[in-house]
DNA sequence: ATTGGCATATTGTCCGACAATATGTCAATC
DNA sequence: GATTGACATATTGTCGGACAATATGCCAAT
């Protein structure tokens, strides 16, 4: 606050250590497309000799770039270029909305957005293979009705089809956190509410709407669909607007 | 294929390495709350000896950590338990839908559903600290009218204190990638444009309905805006249906 | 109160070594 | 001819020790 030089007149010189710029390097080539997905990386020694470094630091980069999903290993043994799925690169998000104590509330606004949108989206042109599926998809839900195990299966794997019918990979990427942190809430519904029947019509008349092209329907019975998970996480004895994990999950 | 044991009767043993086992294990402690947030992480040599391996493998766990903005550094030596922000959070998010060639209409889709649901929240109750600044900004908005450079800061801002005012940190998380990615966008729009005009009717108007709580029209306003960024798009000459990265954005 | 010197603790980087594992080659065997 | 075994090779995982650079705290000098 009262040094000599207390005005901003040098701004701080960041000198990052060895391991974050040759981590950043790397990356760089990796984005930018210079280091092509499925492509091996170089070996750490052909590495260390490249940016002039010990293979110690070459290791310490390629860690923190393991974490991000941009690298993953062929055969346990050398690495390759990845292109990271939606799964490793939600997972920070996640994990980050876990510890800020995210509340299911929070979640289900989100949901709230994004679920309608994905239905509504979907109704553009919807795919015979998807369509296909998703009808596959309804038939095991109709069997599963007591099999709370498999019922969470399917109820899950529903939401994923019409997210990627809605033909949109960014909105595949942006819903996976609500699959992550849902996952335990949906089972802790099915669990001790068995709303099989319920479940089972809700679907029914999304696909319908979605295979006539019907979007403000399909909206609708989204969000619907959405509102009877709220009720349903509020009857199970879950606390709607407590943080997600401090409610049970085992 | 046609192996002795070609049959499922024995599934691969997933062997870890140390650092990864490690790494997970500290991860889980700071994420169960064992180790709090703010707290120092034990030293290098601590934690070698707590686990029983070199500091070689300590030091590539905690690098894996560190990408995660789950650790941090207090002063560029001992590292401290981090907290992570939103911007560390939602960093492989956003480079993984750069690299899967996510397109100006993909997000654009996705802020369709996000930013009229942060408008809608925002209006239930705004607290006088964010209405202030709210105030602010467009007080600034109005001024900067010329400057292109100040013109994009108040315009993200704007947005942003929407977010924050739909009191949700869920969404203002999931809000991040958008922000990071569509920032050159508006950059290119604004530059080539300068819709000055245009963008302080929008949030004027914008602003008065979350004051006086009106969330339809809230919504709709902020609808009206994204269709005006959309049609910004295409008159700056960037291709809305082509991938984020190879339009330009130097 | 500020400055300078000094010991200490901690991280960043280097070096060299070995174990474990995947790959490839070649001969032996049926 | 296909499988098996033996062997050399390459690469990653882990270890141990070393030193440099830097932040921290204490103490004396001014």
């Amino acid at each position: 606050m009262s040094g000599k030089l207390s005005n901003g007149k040098f701004q701080k010189l960041a000198r990052a250590p060895a391991y974050q710029v040759v981590s950043q390097q790397i990356r760089d080539a990796i984005v930018s497309g210079e280091l092509k997905t499925g492509e091996l990386l170089p070996t750490e020694m052909d590495l260390a000799q490249q940016f002039g470094v010990t293979r110690t630091t070459v290791r310490e980069a390629i860690r923190l770039l393991e974490y991000g999903g941009l690298i993953g290993r062929a055969d346990r043994k050398r690495l390759v270029v990845c292109l990271p799925t939606k799964e490793s690169a939600s997972k920070s998000l996640s994990t980050a909305m876990l510890m800020h104590d995210v509340t299911f509330r929070e979640l289900w606004e989100i949901a709230m957005g994004l679920e309608p949108l994905a239905a509504g989206l979907a109704c553009k042109a919807l795919s015979t293979d998807l369509k296909a599926r998703m009808a596959d998809n309804l038939h095991r839900t109709l069997e599963a009705k007591s099999d709370t195990r498999e019922l969470l299966e399917v109820e899950i794997e529903f939401h994923n089809l019409i997210a990627e019918a809605a033909n949109n990979s960014a909105l595949l990427m942006a819903r996976e956190p609500l699959n992550q942190l849902f996952y335990p809430a949906f089972k802790a519904v099915i669990d001790r509410l068995h709303p099989g029947g319920r479940i089972i019509d809700c679907h029914t008349r999304l696909f319908d709407a979605i295979c006539t092209g019907d979007k403000e329907i399909a909206e609708e019975w989204m969000r619907k669909h959405m509102v009877d998970f709220e009720r349903g996480i509020k009857m199970a004895g879950l606390d709607f607007n407590g943080p997600i994990n401090h409610n049970d999950l085992h």
